[in-house]
DNA sequence: ATAGAAATTTAAAACGTTTGCAATTTTGCG
DNA sequence: CGCAAAATTGCAAACGTTTTAAATTTCTAT
């Protein structure tokens, strides 16, 4: 039953050859008569024949794996796209013969550590970075360490250079203002979260340059904070946007899971979207297609900057280049029916 | 800037020790004097001394990883729960010190070529295999070789034991059943796929063998077909459904995807849920909370699923039981509002 | 002090591959 | 036919760990 591994040696001994010749011939050197070439792949495949990654990493230095670091929070949370992430790198990583790694931090370790055991155990060539924080440790790490890696996200402000992959959502939380002004929206509302996280300033502050280009002075812009993980907080920030008499009458929230909040609160206050309010939301879940009347959000087609970023970080693990590669996305509108016209007449 | 890797040489030279007493001291051998022990730990510690996964693999021929093969299809078709399910490994695995190592199929390649390269590379200690068909060349292969893996699903019928979890689909199927007969309903619709997974028998044979527990001779069931990823004959199938006159008063799917398919398209033809019509999906998606009037469905917890199937490799794995281990996990009812009584009158 | 036992440490082989260098075989040409 | 050059193949070291068996040190009881 139990059949066991070919190795080289044995593949060596019945072609009788060298297990160096046999190696080479395999790799495809062309030092290597071509007959005998021919003859060891024909023998290879017939007997199954596949390298141990071990013996070949440990002597070679590479192991032609990718890591990814994820984090376990609570017993309900999933990371909504981790399942198109990792396709996506899955996809990026298999035309160039690599795998991917998965390491996990159980609740409560530390992300960093899991990350340096990765690394110094010599598991993977490089790292993908993700939910990348105001501080970030793991950048300082894998910066000073040396290692490759590229970041999905970016620093504020950085006094390196690394690699990242961006979706832009400064440009789009203005696209989604500029929209909004035109239906006739002035007070406006931001749902943001209280986690030390980039992509909130940088959402943000796409949204307030938007309204500064604007000049309008009569454009009033409200922000509420929620948890990003807690639903009662979330729900009670949403409220306190909302029942406050003189609320905004189009909200953009920082991701699509608070602006479907924001919509089952305000059809529980008895507001109609997008009559009474307009909400726009980001990231185009699933599950904004189907909430009524239809999110409208912006794609940041995380599948597709996955397969960008593994592209990225096999270059980077291949080639060293000296400056750090970078890509920000432009994410793409998805009109849905969450929006309209600013009411007429004020309550 | 590019600190090296310390090796157990390096540290064993610092400590003034032979490598082998290193090396015992980490593992915590009793025959290492405990000064010594605590001593080397120390030092370890400091000098942030991680094993090289590699070399240790190559010695002890367990590289300490889980494996699992995730097809690619089309571009637009990620696995609705692939996030779920890997965060579930994860947490089963780190809890044991294991990772998850990820392998790709690319489009249009063989699951199981891709595979049997993570197995006789000796990548993984064990895997996990999804999506069971019909006849499935992937358990045959493991089989044969003798490799530790629970597979997430079940085959029919099998002249040999393996390691399986599955979710009770026959369970739930009849338990909607009831619910639905009790609802006063009679005329049943089901929609299923044509693909040859062996899932589609198990819930559509639960849900006959309930109809026949019932013994009720003026219940009717029909059956609709279609393929699983194409959207547009999916609808056509679920509409050969609802357009005839007689159409079902209540309508059970495959799973959450083609329910939320039905409950649409019979919104477009007038119809309203649960009042003309009663719907019932399985997998309990995100989405189907959202999509109005909220689906009721099965949950399969496929979190918890996945931790327990990563516990069950594990113990394979370090245990090598004679006797299969198999687990069905009955899912639970999630009750929203796209069931209820079977309208009175008939068109 | 000393034999013997117990405790502690170490040398060396092994895991399966890649690769620098050397050895062997074949080829080309006078 | 012989010899150098070219083509082809092979030896052996190396990668960093674990582990078997053996060596060394320390302790105990006389």
């Amino acid at each position: 039953m139990t059949t066991r591994v070919i190795t080289l040696k044995e593949l060596a001994a019945s072609l009788d050859l060298s297990i160096t010749t046999v190696s080479r011939a395999l790799a495809g050197h062309e030092q290597i008569a071509l007959k005998t070439r021919e003859r060891v792949a024909q023998a290879a495949r017939q007997a199954g024949y596949v390298p141990n990654t071990a013996a070949r990493t440990l002597v070679s230095g590479r192991s032609g794996f990718v890591g990814l670091v994820l984090p376990i929070r609570g017993p309900n949370l999933v990371d909504s796209f981790l399942g198109e992430f990792v396709t996506g790198l899955g996809e990026g990583l298999v035309s160039h013969g690599a795998d991917l790694i998965l390491a996990t931090a159980a609740f409560g370790h530390s992300e960093l550590s899991v990350l340096r055991h990765v690394v110094e155990s010599g598991r993977a060539d490089g790292v993908v970075v993700t939910r990348i924080a105001e501080v970030d440790e793991r950048l300082a790490y894998l910066r000073e360490r040396g290692f490759p890696f590229v970041a999905h996200g970016r620093l504020l402000d950085s006094d390196f250079g690394y690699n990242w992959l961006d979706t832009d959502g400064a440009h789009a939380f203005g696209e989604a203002f500029d929209m909004l002004y035109e239906l006739g929206h002035r007070h406006f509302g931001l749902v943001t979260i209280s986690e030390p996280m980039t992509f909130r300033h940088l959402r943000q502050d796409g949204l307030a340059a938007a309204i500064a280009r604007r000049g309008d002075p009569s454009v009033r812009l409200d922000v509420v904070t929620a948890p990003r993980f807690d639903h009662e907080a979330r729900i009670q920030a949403v409220n306190r946007m909302l029942q406050r008499p003189d609320r905004p009458t189009a909200i953009v929230a920082l991701f699509d899971e608070l602006a479907l909040t924001v919509m089952e609160e305000a059809v529980r206050a008895g507001l109609s979207v997008p009559r009474d309010l307009s909400v726009i939301g980001f990231d185009n879940i699933a599950a904004s297609a189907y909430a009524p009347p239809g999110l409208t959000t912006f794609d940041a087609s995380i599948r597709q900057c996955a397969r960008e970023i593994a592209d990225m970080l096999l270059t980077i693990i291949a080639e060293r280049p000296a400056a750090p590669l970078t890509r920000l996305i432009r994410p793409t509108l998805v009109p849905r029916a969450s929006h309209g016209p600013a009411p007429q007449t004020r309550s």
